[in-house]
DNA sequence: GCGCAAATAATCGTATACAATTTGACCGCA
DNA sequence: TGCGGTCAAATTGTATACGATTATTTGCGC
């Protein structure tokens, strides 16, 4: 139960609609690489497999269109999303530029039981790494995006954390299709040094850390167009 | 032909679905404070009002409600977004964050033409705060919102760019409820100085100018719990 | 055997229908 | 008169149905 059910929503209503926990299980399906760029989601199948109607599962497709995680292309289907490599340079480019304001409102504001917190969330970080199999490495990824996340949280807006949201999906989106290293968190522990820098207060360097980090994870990338559709690349290699 | 029409969705399909359209002409009426905030919008009467369904109507207003616009209530209904003095201090921290990065990005890549468009952008603002009637101060708060969509459209990032217009509109919405003076764009030419310092090369003052912009803006609010249900305060007074 | 057109199948776009929930009103009673 | 409960009207939640569009396959002529 530690999937859906810890996407404590900050401000939403505890459970608009089923649409709502269709999304979710969807999105984290996205993220967490189970379902892998381009794939169709039809809405007739997406309701079977929930055992809803198609109107529910077309919401939720709709839903997952606006966050950028499925791209609905009209009378032909929902698909996961295929980011561009323009896209993903936006998508980093963004995380560039928002991510070390975010830092600085939530250092402002962190408390010691929320530093606390997200040291755990390194430590979790870290045991899955050093742990075997898919299941690890599908928690490792989450849990990569979830210290950004963290630090959204404790920043207090509410607005920034849903960008954030957003833009961590996405990159996982990705990484998933671009990226080379077999695992997107670099060997070094750059969410620490990051945490560390925010306890010593010395704002300027926590940024620093984050904007490179955050070169780190896009400089891992082949940001090449290389579509499932150009199956002449698949035999020319 | 100058309301939804002009809404040039830059990456979107052309026309996904009828219901795209009916949310641009909602947002609109938003935007422009044709409707206020806590207007209820019946799905029955959004979809008689545009001769569709009540399904289009509420595709349409659920979108919205991915955008802050309005809020649906489970088993209530929608009706256009009321926000909170938290909320409104918190959009306008994301816009203090988010806008100094979007302008960096947008200085670095402008070209002549650009420059040249957005002081035509100036001058238009300029003209309608000169005219009277209801028309012209609905046209002024779109143009106001809409050099800062502009410049974020310059910055070349899609993403941001969303982030963005969700960001102006949101505003509008808490002008529209905050707001003390009857026009928000304060007297001073804010938005011109902003662009002279881009010209100039100036950036970092173009920065802060922009953040102080913002500020201005923000301290027009009068930022105080008054709900039409906290009829307390209307007797407390 | 190959290419092209027409029929077929699958899927989406939209409307309508029914069930569930909420809201407000009406009515009886203290 | 004021209060509580029951019922009806309105509105939303979800499912199903039908028309439109796209993809696929079949069949024919070459």
């Amino acid at each position: 139960m530690n999937s859906a059910a810890t996407a404590l929503q900050t401000t939403d209503e505890p459970s608009e609609t089923g649409a709502q926990q269709i999304r979710d299980a969807i999105r984290d399906a996205i993220v967490e690489r189970r379902l892998s760029p381009g794939t169709k989601l039809s809405e007739s199948d997406v309701g079977n497999l929930f055992n809803v109607s198609r109107t529910l599962a077309r919401a939720a497709l709709q839903a997952l269109s606006y966050e950028g995680l499925v791209s609905v292309e009209k009378n032909r289907g929902a698909f996961v999303a295929y980011p561009s490599p323009d896209e993903a340079r936006q998508i980093f480019a963004a995380r560039r530029l928002i991510e070390p304001g975010i830092l600085r409102e939530a250092a402002a504001r962190i408390t010691a039981s929320e530093i606390q917190h997200l040291r755990q969330l390194l430590l979790e970080e870290s045991r899955l790494i050093g742990e075997r199999g898919q299941t690890a490495r599908r928690a490792e990824i989450k849990a990569s995006g979830d210290f950004h996340l963290a630090l959204a949280e404790i920043s207090g807006n509410a607005i920034m954390q849903r960008f954030m949201e957003e833009l961590v999906a996405r990159s996982s989106l990705v990484i998933a299709l671009y990226g080379q290293s077999t695992i997107s968190s670099c060997g070094h522990n750059e969410h620490g040094d990051i945490v560390s820098a925010i306890e010593a207060k010395k704002l300027d360097h926590a940024c620093d850390l984050m904007v490179h980090h955050i070169a780190h994870i896009e400089a891992d990338l082949d940001l090449r167009e290389r579509k499932g559709q150009g199956l002449k690349e698949a035999f020319d290699l």
